[in-house]
DNA sequence: GACCGACCGATTGTCGATAATCGATTGTTG
DNA sequence: CAACAATCGATTATCGACAATCGGTCGGTC
């Protein structure tokens, strides 16, 4: 999930202008009021929002670091349009980060970790019976969340939490038509796996699990925007095991 | 490598204040003159360097996404001191980032790729012989940037930028006695490896690389700094293999 | 003497204004 | 008519000043 200003420990801050004028962009951009690859001029979002040019300024190299926006020197910043195969090279890089985090976070588990990794798939399924399509994706990155943070690795956790944004967002724009059990499902052999405490075959779920979103999306990409190149096809190797 | 404001086409730009700040500032970590764990203040900075507050501001969040500080709200921003565990996490998502990007590469490796990557194990090798332990940090730094590079997955690429500088800058602050001639070497059976494109054996060749670095570091750890918990030890099980 | 709340200096966050740069347009020249 | 230089409006980058907040200190209270 995205800093909601309330860190770990519970204790708040926010009320850092800047922090506020990037969610409410972030929120601008994912509603689609920024369109892919408009600008966002920073005097006019400095007016509307009834603020200054710095805070403002601030929050956008805030989107650039989640790679939302893209930045170029006395030239602004535009949305991002990240295209599908773009997006399909992001899944492969967070496939490969899960899986280490599951390698690290299974030998570690502690029952409260498992404990809540279930709650929050069966979250999913509840969600997804009453065809809560936002609740089930709360839950979704809530679990993936969940699963890095067991690995108990600050510096994965941070790159992670660097791409995570980035590609639940935009997946959101770009594979609506994904229903909300088929989301919910294909995370029961993850759960399955973990609960038997099988680091192997939770990485093999996980990266099931990415292969299944990533032809989806390929799906998709074969449709709208035919003619690219190199597309790192994850699903014909589906283990990429190294040895 | 450090973003240089020399872009790939060559073209230049660098009249960014905040970016020559930032550079200076990061030269000045690098340096020790601002030792971990440090304050580094806005207004002095700005004085030293003879500019206004906003460009030193804005440098400073650039090295905040390099991992170098860490900025809390009004309370302003602080060199990390990385203790040698957490370095030691940062390896272990580095591995395994570039065996992807290996992974990646090897089967759309081209020619020229493969020129140029010998090319740096040379000029290693040729610094090595010669002692300068600076050039074969760079020229190590340039063969890995190269390898991920020619995985050609921009993500990859992105994420792997936002943690290289920050492992490679305070790997040679914290082992110096790392001799010039067997940083070189251990570069060699990757490259053997890269010659037969043989990407199984590559990633094999680049975790051994990094399970030495990591024992390495494990070493100055343990004498240093007794009593962590839990450590990833990645030395005990170098191949991390999934199936 | 320990705890608690009001000040204080130092520093960050924000503001409004100005300088620097970009892209496009216009006018000029061969 | 094409290529090029000068100019212009729009926007970003930087500046200097001000307000908000933090951590510590000092005095007061029980």
């Amino acid at each position: 999930m995205p800093d909601d200003g309330v860190s770990e420990d519970g204790a708040i801050s926010r009320t850092v202008l800047a922090d506020q004028v990037r969610d409410r962009l972030l929120e601008a951009i994912l509603a689609g009021h920024y369109p892919p690859n408009s600008r966002i001029v920073e005097t006019r979002v400095a007016r509307e929002l009834g603020t200054s040019q710095a805070p403002v300024r601030e929050a956008l190299r805030g989107l650039e670091a989640l790679g939302l926006v893209e930045i170029s020197p006395f030239r602004g910043a535009r949305v991002r349009h990240p295209s599908t195969s773009e997006l399909l090279e992001a899944y492969v890089v967070r496939s490969e980060l899960e899986s280490l985090g599951a390698r690290l976070a299974v030998p570690q588990l502690t029952e409260a970790d498992l404990a809540e990794l279930i709650e929050l798939g069966e979250e999913m399924q509840r969600a997804a019976r009453t065809g809560d399509r936002h609740a089930v994706a709360i839950a979704d990155a809530s679990f993936h969340a969940r699963l890095v943070h067991a690995a108990r690795n600050s510096t994965l956790e941070r790159v992670w939490r660097a791409l995570e944004p980035f590609s639940r967002t935009y997946l959101t724009l770009v594979v609506p038509g994904a229903d909300a059990q088929w989301t919910a499902d294909i995370h029961l052999p993850i759960l399955a796996a973990l609960r038997r405490r099988d680091a192997a075959m939770v990485v093999l779920a996980l990266q099931q699990h990415f292969a299944d979103v990533s032809a989806r999306l390929g799906e998709e990409w074969s449709e709208h925007e035919p003619g690219g190149s190199t597309l790192p096809t994850s699903s014909d190797e589906p283990a990429l095991r190294t040895a």
